[in-house]
DNA sequence: CGAGAGAGAGAACGCTCTTTCTAGTGGTAC
DNA sequence: GTACCACTAGAAAGAGCGTTCTCTCTCTCG
């Protein structure tokens, strides 16, 4: 159902391609107000894009929803968190105690739109398919955690990532709260978990 | 149309008034689906009442959503969250450990809803009412923790009460992603921060 | 008894949403 | 050069939403 990159016949050979920015006025509309506050007619008109086009490109709001949720993995799951964490951290667990380094500056941007697959999760619920593919893209954030942890020699790394997570995705909403020293707590409760696993 | 139980005379002295039927309908409703994925027709519909009798009670939607907040504090926060965790606890140590007791037996629930402060923030965004009336109903379930807090003599009990809220949103989401040991988890690094503050 | 108030049924308004459809435009490939 | 294709513009279908309104019923209180 992908249809994925079609770069070749762009038609209008314009900058980006229409799926491109569909994609993009996605990303920005859906991980900024939710999904159901935002609807098709916004996306349209923020990608410029014609009703028939986003049709042809996405049969229903809901895949768009799901392609949305890929696209947040590569970004921020990917992109972000995990190539950042390996980018600071000189040693395994470094690279741990990193995340809540990349989250302490995300919380302080302006525009911190909390975690999508939290959000979309709590919104459209576990039966939802986008509900149920955020509780996969999380179990994904969490074996890169047990990843790291495994590096790290930790015991019990899958409890280990689970209790983790528990702190990331707390911080993440007291951040959303409005708490700017959320990363910095989970840090500090972060260490003692660490020294139990050791 | 249930014409659910009419009882004969319905107008005075029913066994529940109108406005309690609403409240009740709005309850069960918001908190296991959210806001806006519940229409004001199925909270109508469910109490067994009708249009004019709801926007008699309650001027708008949005209104009755502040309600419904209202009353989450009154049964969750203060009716099962602090009654449970005085009454469990022998001494304010207890008291605070006692809150991931009844978190656990709260996740093993089939109807469990997570946080309906946490859902509306997420949700609605903290510009909306309901998202900011959110934020104030967490701010008192911190209270109460750091209200334990003082009482069992830590040291920076408002920084305490912080982390461990983060703990506790933390293992909330969790066991709305489906880890049904997250309350466990969140209790043993719970341990952890209250040696930290001791 | 008669007035008033709370409640019910249900129509209707105006808006928004997702989705479908029609018609037309312009670039590309054969 | 013609057929194709992605695209645009816009109307429209069809449903649902929150909200307002009218009309009727019946109990309660004076």
């Amino acid at each position: 159902m992908l249809e994925t990159q079609r770069q070749p016949a762009e038609t209008g050979h314009s900058a980006r391609s229409a799926r491109e920015r569909i994609l993009d006025a996605s990303y920005e509309l859906f991980s900024q107000r939710g999904i159901r506050a935002v609807g098709v007619n916004e996306v349209m008109e923020r990608a410029g894009v014609a009703t028939a086009t986003l049709y042809r490109h996405f049969p229903s709001k809901d895949s768009l929803v799901l392609a949305f949720l890929e696209m947040r993995e590569q970004r921020w799951t990917h992109g972000l968190v995990e190539a950042e964490a390996q980018r600071r951290g000189s040693d395994p667990e470094e690279r741990l105690l990193a995340i809540f380094d990349i989250f302490d500056e995300w919380f302080h941007r302006d525009d911190f739109e909390a975690c999508s697959f939290i959000n979309v999760l709590l919104e459209m619920g576990a039966q939802h398919p986008a509900g149920d593919a955020s509780v996969e893209y999380l179990d994904h954030i969490r074996s890169i955690v047990r990843g790291f942890a495994d590096e790290a020699g930790l015991r019990d790394t899958e409890s280990f990532a689970r209790s983790w997570h528990i702190l990331m995705k707390g911080s993440i909403v007291s951040a959303a709260e409005g708490d700017v020293e959320a990363a910095r707590r989970g840090k500090a409760m972060a260490r003692l978990l660490i020294g139990q696993h050791r």
